[in-house]
DNA sequence: AAGCGCATGTAAAGGGTTACATGATTGC
DNA sequence: GCAATCATGTAACCCTTTACATGCGCTT
């Protein structure tokens, strides 16, 4: 259960609505920590009815925005404190190269081009998005500065992926059966 | 829906019941892609419903081992060669480090040691799995080699990680407010 | 005979995605 | 007036975890 601190940490940043969190959701954390509009808008209302937060605002188009509340600031830093930190990561890359062995090698060749491809562009993009940061596009905040960090881990985990992708091509196929 | 190909490629391997798969998965893959048992007999159950593996033979304790059919390698083979890879991570750790900011410095010192530890000791233990491999312990089949690759990845991810806790603790907090 | 590890399962709850549905406002 | 985008929600389904439950076989 970590949409919940999810949204709760991005609403301490200050007041938003369910469609600006999906939208930041998909923009920072799309490939990191994917969450679609309709979880985002149930968790809002179960964190409403917790007091965690609350209405700030109703624009037009029905748009709501919440505000984190008192509740809701101790409730996330108390997770943050809590060291009980989930290191599960279930990416897909690596359990498919446990099976390697069963494809036919100009499949593989092709299958670990696109990975390389990928993570590559993957680790490109957050490295301009660091560079942006390091020029001081978005300012000079305690949470840019965060975000700096996340996007450092971002960087360094696609480039990993990206060298082991390059590396994995250099290792010779079972000789043929 | 993952799960399921990844006990379809363990079984390719040769036949293993739900309990050695549940070991399987919690050993070499528990951090990777955690699988539980209730998981593993249900989706066993399914995958033989659908013909793509069969009972092999039935043991002590009311042992039942698996082995895969010939539609099985086809679903897994079409699976491993359909590019549509999930690269999504949801890497609880990165999501945490967006909230940075509003941790005090020493919880956050304390936190990120914790980090460092943790993933330099994952690196560690998927390093000295590498040696034991390279060093002939585990025969040199065409799995194993595959397996040498997953490890490989693991080092790379785990060290990266690892790298990145200790260079967070180097950025500046944000000065007192 | 007691206790541990093997071995399999069911049930309930939690977490997440996809598809469906709707309506309001803005810009052209 | 039309299309795109903003904005929110419901329903169904799928996947995963946790808790509960049971029984066999080996070792001491």
């Amino acid at each position: 259960m970590s949409l919940r601190h999810g949204l709760l940490g991005l609403l301490a940043e200050g007041p938003a609505s369910g469609y600006d969190l999906a939208r930041r959701f998909q923009e920072v954390l799309g490939q990191i920590w994917p969450a679609q509009h309709p979880k985002i808008y149930a968790e809002l209302g179960r964190l409403a009815d917790d007091g965690l937060i609350e209405v700030d605002s109703e624009g037009p188009r029905r748009r709501k925005a919440y505000r984190i509340t008192e509740a809701g600031l101790d409730e996330i830093r108390s997770w943050l404190a809590s060291g009980e930190v989930d290191h599960t990561m279930r990416l897909q890359s690596l359990l498919r190269s446990l099976f390697f062995w069963l494809m036919d090698p100009d499949d593989l060749r092709r299958h670990l081009d696109d990975e390389a491809r990928f993570f590559a562009e993957s680790a490109e993009r957050y490295r301009a998005y660091a560079q942006a940061k390091d020029r001081g596009d978005f300012g000079d905040s305690p949470q840019t500065r965060s975000m700096r960090i996340t996007i450092e881990a971002a960087v360094r985990l696609y480039q990993a992926l990206a060298d082991w992708a390059e590396w994995a091509k250099t290792v010779p196929p079972p000789a043929e059966k």
